[in-house]
DNA sequence: CGTCGGATAATCT
DNA sequence: GATTATCCGACGA
């Protein structure tokens, strides 16, 4: 799938990215994946045909998007983990923007640094604000080219992907797991300035309430 | 460049 | 009530 375009067309415009990044999560043998324990409400398109997008919400505030694969009945999927722009760089700018409040005793609101390409879509949830990816996405057929959200190849039609023979893929823990963290299921485009960094699960401490 | 704490709510136990 | 397939800004080197 790395190498492959990911492209999600809205009234605001188009924006495209290819794949630099991604994880394999492998339904009922993998304790990482949200398939592990059953069907529920939120992971059901996993277990639908695949091709089709599972959008899931995270953290109170993030989306991340992956790909369902295999047979329906499995509960396979494909995360999205980061790409580079190759169209619509401008809107995904736009949407990737944050905004910090202005200073206190100011009237004048902060200064919003101009992001560097390469941070617009490093990371499941960076890549899913700048192609505006949300819940209503969450079963969109990837691979109809009508579809809003869709996945095609990097020669246009249904091509391979890979690194298009530019350069090597590297394997390793995925990010943020602590069930299977050993699993090598993570890869990624070797070299590629706009993979995200790798962090360990850090599970934190809860909070503790002031006892006065 | 790196590490660290906080934000914030759906989901599941 | 705990956990979470995360990100951002602050701070220090």
């Amino acid at each position: 799938m790395l190498g492959c375009v990911l492209e999600h067309e809205t009234p605001e415009g188009l924006v495209a990215v290819e794949l630099t990044e991604v994880e394999a999560y492998a339904g009922d043998i993998d304790p990482a994946s949200h398939a592990y324990r059953g069907k529920t409400a939120r992971n059901a398109v996993m277990f639908g045909p695949p091709g089709f997008a599972y959008v899931y919400f995270t953290y109170g505030m993030h989306f991340c998007v992956n790909v369902v694969c295999l047979p329906e009945g499995t509960a396979n999927a494909v995360l999205l983990r980061a790409g580079r722009v190759i169209a619509g760089e401008d809107l995904a700018r736009r949407r990737r923007a944050s905004r910090r409040p202005a200073p206190e005793g100011s009237v004048v609101p902060a200064a919003r640094p101009v992001l560097p390409a390469r941070e617009l879509t490093r990371g499941p949830a960076r890549l899913c604000q700048a192609l505006a990816i949300g819940r209503v996405r969450n079963g969109a057929d990837l691979c109809d080219p009508a579809s809003p959200l869709r996945l095609r190849g990097a020669d246009g039609r249904g091509g391979t992907g890979g690194t298009g023979g530019k350069g090597a893929v590297s394997a390793g823990p995925r990010v943020g797991v602590s069930a299977g963290a050993e699993t090598n299921w993570r890869f990624w485009r070797s070299d590629d300035e706009t993979v995200s960094a790798y962090r360990p699960s850090q599970p934190r401490a809860p909070r503790v309430r002031s006892a006065s």
